[in-house]
Formats: structure tokens, sequence, C-alpha cells
DNA sequence: CGCAGAAACGGGGCGGCCCCCCGTTTGTCG
DNA sequence: CGACAAACGGGGGGCCGCCCCGTTTCTGCG
């Protein structure tokens, strides 16, 4: 993953900070150009090291999705299989939703090792849960972390405040995931 | 609106039915420049018509918006406030998510005609359904259409089959905006 | 220690995009 | 039918992503 190379690693290392600074700042779409620039290498020397956009945000948020997978599974020993679920997601939510950028980096593609680190992680929860009867069967971890992105990017590209209306659309939408207790 | 000049008009006619077309087949990031060429117009006739892509994603989509508004509008006066709510919900969320680019126009921003039209057309609904104590008293109606726009934008995006999977998250999020009926 | 080969670098070109200027064409109305 | 306003669109500027390829730099072996 990491070059071999002294200089390749030094480049890789500042382009990964570079990168990190540029989505924090202007979101997943932010210009490769510029992160080259910021870093001091050249254009091409980031293309090298990430053939794409998405392996560069994996690579930057590739950190923050295991610490995240971490939680899932300290959860998965500890807690009640249905709380367990709903807190993990509501974490991952509120995480996602105030990283900008991230998001983009959990939609599932090719090769997305950070979609499929979360899935994996998610999944054990899920299916504690689903154990339980304390989740819908139907339900699966791709529902669940296609509802978290998409709510966590449609907020992340409303103007102003973002956090506290993500954790409401995502409250109702983890309410409605649960068994329908009546008719 | 629509320019006074006869060859005005029929650039303009051009270049809707150019977007629309390019819009479905590309999404809401088609380009600008090959929606002109398709439309056998300079780019600059495009911009002179539709300063921004917003404008242009309106334009295509006005009607359709007014055809969803005018489905609330019958809802609002004949069946249940309840029902009405997630009957029209469900609609709006199968409708865009089956056209590419709808959801785009749906986002709010300055002087988005369309947007006002659904939120209008939405709140009729949502305050009946809420006087009925049909839905959770702090949901708003910017958090439901939030809600439909990013499930669909999020399943618009995904590779597969889309219109199951947007019924399926849509319907568990419409099921977390009742009132819980346990504790 | 020094050198040869491999590995990495980055300037710069290509094509595409958006946006707009401004000289030219075309419709309209008296 | 003519003049004027309205509309047109070629083309340039700026930015971007992507990649080629000549040059530089590292590294491991003799």
């Amino acid at each position: 993953m990491r070059p071999r190379r002294a200089d390749a690693r030094r480049n890789y290392d500042q382009l990964i900070a570079a990168a990190s600074a540029a989505f924090a700042r202007e979101g997943a779409d932010a210009s490769l150009e510029e992160i080259a620039r910021q870093a001091g290498v050249g254009s091409a020397t980031l293309h090298r090291h990430f053939p794409s956009r998405q392996a560069l945000l994996n690579a930057v948020f590739h950190g923050r999705v295991e610490a995240l997978c971490q939680q899932a599974h300290e959860l998965a020993e500890g807690a009640d299989p249905g709380p367990a679920l709903t807190i993990w997601l509501r974490a991952l939510g509120a995480y996602v939703a105030s990283t900008r950028g991230l998001a983009s980096s959990l939609v599932p593609s090719t090769d997305n090792e950070c979609h499929h680190m979360i899935v994996r992680a998610g999944d054990e929860l899920l299916t504690r849960a689903r154990a339980a009867d304390a989740v819908r069967p139907e339900v699966s971890i791709d529902d669940l972390l296609t509802l978290v992105t998409a709510i966590s990017m449609a907020v992340e590209h409303s103007p102003g405040e973002n956090g506290s209306e993500a954790e409401r659309l995502l409250g109702l939408a983890i309410d409605g995931i649960h068994p329908r207790p009546a008719g």
C-alpha cells in the first residue's frame, strides 16, 4: 500500500495530509490539482499514487473507517443487540455527517475497501439484532448504509447547521427499521 | 419565461428537449456543451436562456413537478390525512427515483421555483396529517423532502436495479415519521 | 564507496468543461 | 421595406483531470 522508496513515501504522506485538509475544507470534490499543489508535488505524482479520486478518498479516511469498525466490534460484544445496532448507527451517522467527504468513501463501488470494512462490521451488529427480533427481517446492511450516507451527503450540501438536521433525519429513519409494534 | 421572438422560442424548446434527454441518459450533471450541441445551438445560447444548470433543470422538470403538486392537492381534498401523506410521499419517491435528474431540481436553493412548489404542496398534506396526530409533531416538510431526495439520489447513483431499493428505503423512513406507538 | 538499473518525479500537452465577450445575423414592427 | 432591438454563436480564457515521457533520485550490489 505505502511505497517502499523514501521519497515516494514522503510524497505519499504529504498528499494524504493535503487531501485530508482539502476534503475537510471543500468536500469530496475538491480539486486534485490543488491538492497536489498544496502537497508540493506534481499532479502526475498524485495520479501515480492514487489512480482515482476514490482511491485517494479511501486512503484518507481508511483510519477513521477502521475506528468506526472497531467501535462496532466492541458494541457487538457488550450491549444488547437491539440498542447496540441503533447506538452504532447513530454514532456512525453523526460522525459521517460531521466529516466532509467521508460519506463519499463509503459508497459501494468496485474494490472499495472502506465500504467492505464498514459492511462487515455493521453486518455483525445487524445479524445479532435480527436474531433478537429487534429489527425487521427484510432490512439489509446495505439498506442501512445507504440511508446513513444518503442523509449525510444531503445534509452536507445544505447551507446552514447540519449536525442537528442529520440527527433528526437519522432518528426518523432508524425508528423505521424496527418491527412495527401494532398493525 | 418563454422568449417572445420566434427563433428564440424555437431554440428554447430544442434546448429543453435535448436537456430532458441528456438528463434522463446521464443524470443531472450531463454536459451542458453537449446539450447545446444536440439542440443545434451554440453554448452561449444555452447560457443566455438558462443562466445556471439549476435553471435548466427547473425548466425541464417544471411540468412534472406541477403534476406532483396537483396530485398532492387532490389527495389533500379526498382521503384521510394520515394515509394521504404517506401515499403521496411514496408516489413522490417512486417517481423521483425513477426520473434521473429530477431530485436535483428539488434541492432547496435560492429562487428554486420547483422546490417552493413541492414544499407548498407537501406542507398542505403534512399540516393535515399533523392535525390528525398521524405524524410526529417535530417532523417538517423540509425533513420529508430531504429524505425523499436523499434516498432518490443515493439510489440513482447505485448500479443495478433502483426502483425496488428506493421503495424499500423510503418505506423504512416513512414508517419512522409516525408517532411511536409504544415507548 | 560508487555505479548501474530501477523507481519515482513532474513539466507540459491534450481534451473537455463552463462561462462570457462581442461582432454578426435575424426577426419584428412601424 | 427598412431600422433597431433582440438573439445568435464562434471562439477565447481559465480550470480541470489525465497521461506521456524525458529527467532526476534512490538503493542495493559488487
